[in-house]
DNA sequence: TCAATAGTTCAATAATCCCGAACTATTAAA
DNA sequence: TTTAATAGTTCGGGATTATTGAACTATTGA
């Protein structure tokens, strides 16, 4: 019985948007998720890198900054950047995190 | 006999960069650094508001992430932004950082 | 020389993060 | 219709990190 939260954008802090993307395992996620779109948790981090409950943990922290909406479809679990939210909130910050991942 | 150590910054992860900004008292110090240009720590954020360990440790933060350095001048502690070594390694961040900050 | 100033370091408590184990919910297979 | 498998969550502990008062170092003005 997953209830996840969505915040609304205007209620996100920015120092909370950084703490999210501060991170290693969540960089790596967002940036999968910006490139190959909507997936489960599951193909964003394997389990053999971060144990689940980890994984989990990540998921809440990058949806209570409104960078990620999981929803829940049956058995499957869809998680999709708020790309357009968060852009209209936080401009040109997402893009420039992205592009500065792989240097 | 504090013995300041600034990174390279190409040595700098951009989570521990993005950690750096990740909080509020931080981001304050930063945007004022940018604002007004080299200053002590104690004219970043007054004292009744961060005890000062505290403030002396959001400092040590800001310089492992290579956002500030800071020289002793006889009795005068210095504190700059290292933006153009900063800008270098993460184009376009701390300019869209502190143009967030505000909104 | 003494007091004041500016910051650091230390130690203890508070808060947060990490991960294994147990749990919920949903569906496919037997 | 059970049973097993799948996909995530929650809980509890130990480990890490953050916060802050107190003691300390270093420098200079009175």
């Amino acid at each position: 019985m997953p209830s996840f939260s969505h915040p609304r954008l205007e209620d996100v802090p920015l120092a909370t948007a950084l703490h999210a993307l501060a991170d290693p395992v969540r960089l790596e996620i967002v940036a999968k998720l910006a490139a190959d779109g909507a997936m489960n948790c599951a193909a964003t981090v394997p389990e053999c890198v971060v144990p689940k409950s980890t994984r989990s943990n990540h998921f809440k922290i990058l949806r209570a900054a409104g960078l990620v909406e999981t929803v829940k479809a049956g058995r499957d679990y869809v998680n999709a950047l708020r790309r357009e939210a968060f852009d209209a909130r936080f401009p040109g910050l997402l893009d420039t995190v992205l592009a500065n991942r792989t240097t």
